[in-house]
DNA sequence: GCGACAG
DNA sequence: ATCTTGTCGC
């Protein structure tokens, strides 16, 4: 894994040093496909305690094989966030945990779709596209809704139907209908490959749900967590 | 300067 | 992100 940037971490950047650190994310990552034979494919996300920014933050990395289906176990990992929720920097926060998470996984998977943005940032850099760098792995960030930009015509109700998201000129996200019910979801690239492929995975693993079944399994193994820690630190408990 | 703003 | 029950529809 590259460990250039995680030094940052060590103490809690600034918000200039975050954004320079951003830039130099998003200039390592990349945009063409560089993945081999896809067999397991893993979803990550992060749950916390309502109104408790400052609580730990459980994170998720759930695996299944493909094209089986097979779930595997979820690996799970709770941090305190050093940084705040700021928009924009959504992975200084939760990108930690879901590294110690990525540890605890045996067999690493091929492939991770991380429940955010991806290149669909401000400045490149979403917490899809932080964590593909830091691990080197390819990454598809899933957003439900947008952080920058505009969608580009109408999506279309059947699922598949699509339409460009576009910021300052460049293309970075695809409004993507996953299911007939509910919105569209926002795929973009994380690192390591691209929109097209990315969205390819998006819809393949969505099965009509809205959202693909990596990213669902993650959910469930992150509020599955936090609600663990919750009952294990139970004043009868100890 | 003002508003918008993933999870 | 999170709280919460039922309810409507395929």
């Amino acid at each position: 894994m590259n460990d250039r940037h995680n030094l940052h971490w060590l103490e809690p950047p600034s918000l200039a040093a975050a954004t320079k650190i951003q830039h130099e994310i998003a200039a390592a990552c990349e945009t063409k496909d560089r993945l081999g034979v896809v067999g397991r494919i893993a979803g990550a996300d992060v749950s916390m305690k309502w109104r408790d920014s400052r609580g730990p933050i459980h994170a998720a990395v759930a695996p299944i094989l493909w094209p089986e289906r097979r779930i595997e176990p979820a690996a799970t990992a709770t941090r305190i966030p050093r940084f705040p929720y700021v928009p924009g920097y959504l992975g200084f926060r939760e990108a930690p945990a879901v590294l110690a998470a990525w540890e605890g996984l045996v067999d690493k998977p091929d492939l991770l779709l991380v429940d955010g943005q991806g290149r669909s940032h401000p400045r490149r850099c979403g917490v899809a596209t932080q964590i593909g760098v830091l691990l080197d792995m390819p990454t598809i960030g899933i957003a439900k809704s947008l952080l920058c930009g505009s969608i580009e015509g109408e999506v279309g109700p059947r699922a598949g139907d699509r339409a460009p998201v576009v910021h300052r000129g460049e293309e970075v996200a695809i409004a993507l209908r996953t299911s007939p019910r509910g919105g569209p979801i926002f795929v973009s690239i994380g690192h390591r490959l691209s929109l097209e492929t990315a969205v390819d995975w998006a819809l393949r693993l969505s099965e009509g749900r809205r959202l693909p079944l990596p990213i669902r399994l993650a959910h469930d193994a992150a509020n599955a967590a936090r609600r663990a820690a919750a009952s294990s630190s139970l004043p009868s408990e100890g």
